[in-house]
DNA sequence: TATACAAAACTGGTATACAATACCTTGCAA
DNA sequence: TTGCAAGGTATTGTATACCAGTTTTGTATA
């Protein structure tokens, strides 16, 4: 790894923060690699005190795995296993399940602007899967681009906070097996159809139901394709 | 106040935490306040270092609202507030309601035993609250408690995290407006029975539906205790 | 009395110094 | 060669010093 620079504008703590969560959610920091504060400080040229904080808010976040050795406490990147994952889907299900039935509320003229809205992010989203050479980040940020619209319309403040801390967690495990699961996005099309559909006829229930079966799908999708990699993060 | 000690066996900044999420939680911090470094270090009697680490990991966790001052955050007590209140009890109906579901999946034998486990809490939790005078600390104790075996058994890691982590924001309304709301337990009694019921019967969607609606209606009777009171945290 | 301006105090963010202890290394002996 | 003990090292937890804006206070003037 090489010496990240950290955007002065912001606070230093916040910055590391960023820095390292991005790092460990694309991989680069392997599942097991210790944190030890003085060499996160010296890489990113701070002092230890922004390290330090950047790296107990990664904790707290659910990144690093804490071991206790006397009055002292290390931080491990946490290690990707297969029963994460799951739960992982299962409560992404339940939460944007709940947005998902949340729709159903909204004034009609907004309910149907973004059915409107879903459709064209999805549209962009199959439409880049489908090139020659679909460029892996961008195929991210669209696919989080159609679950962004639903969540930002639907979700309320802290259901979307709770959403938003929980989603990086997600993107860390189809960042490192999505490469596995290969470009069979047709499913994955399909369902997403079907929660615009129900957004769109304003059922709350078929719309939670769609969501959930959704999250649950691709859920087993990735457990496939790890199944295939084997975990990492132990030797 | 008066001046906190401290326990002296954990970290500084951990019992910081818990004694200003506490004071927080029930109440004795109130909505609206400023929490300044300098100041929660002398009351604690520590330093500025483990006081901030404390500030920080309860902005994180919701319980303050920061202020950007330049190149500073202010921090204060957050706010007590009906749509807050709404937002909570929907998420709570949400991961309570997933753990319930998952009830079914648990082998046979464990579920009765979950069953009669919850029947013996809820059993203690209604003759607590028939008593003459009922300790209001303790009416909180025994109603936790039932909650927890279901969380406890059914829950995933992650979503037992989850739901251990929004618990105490609905505390802190609980604690605050319970009083409101009067000894008219029955309705949750009954709610309280109807779960028992499915997790028994070892139907997930009921379980689920059965928690959800206990949850929503918790909500609305604590929205009625709150119109009468008014928010807190402004002025 | 109200307003403009200057000075002083406050306070968060960061760097650094200090303390404590678990763990590792090294050397010695069996 | 292996077990063990003593000392050294590494690294966290805490305290403190410093700086830079912000806010507040106080004063003078219209």
């Amino acid at each position: 790894m090489r010496k990240l620079p950290i955007a002065n504008e912001e606070r230093r703590a916040s910055s590391a923060y960023e820095a390292l969560r991005d790092l460990i959610v694309r991989g680069n920091l392997a599942p097991g690699v210790r944190l030890v504060e003085q060499d996160v400080a010296a890489r990113l040229g701070i002092s230890r005190t922004p390290a330090r904080e950047a790296i107990q808010r990664l904790n707290q976040d659910g990144f690093l795995t804490a071991l206790n050795s006397g009055p002292r406490t290390l931080f491990t990147v946490r290690p990707l296993t297969m029963d994460d994952m799951l739960d992982l889907y299962s409560i992404m299900a339940s939460l944007e399940g709940s947005a998902a039935r949340r729709t159903s509320r909204l004034p009609i003229p907004q309910r149907l602007s973004l059915a409107r809205r879903m459709r064209e992010a999805n549209d962009r989203f199959v439409s880049h899967a489908r090139r020659k050479s679909p460029d892996r980040d961008r195929q991210f940020e669209l696919h989080n681009a159609f679950h962004d619209q639903l969540v930002a319309a639907a979700a309320s403040p802290r259901l979307r906070a709770l959403i938003d801390s929980v989603r990086p967690h997600v993107e860390r495990y189809e960042y490192v097996y999505a490469p596995i699961v290969g470009p069979n996005h047709d499913a994955t099309f399909a369902e997403h159809s079907s929660i615009i559909r129900a957004v769109r006829e304003g059922s709350g229930a078929v719309a939670e139901a769609a969501t959930r079966s959704n999250w649950m799908n691709s859920g087993d999708r990735l457990e496939r394709a790890m199944s295939l990699a084997g975990p990492r993060g132990f030797w």
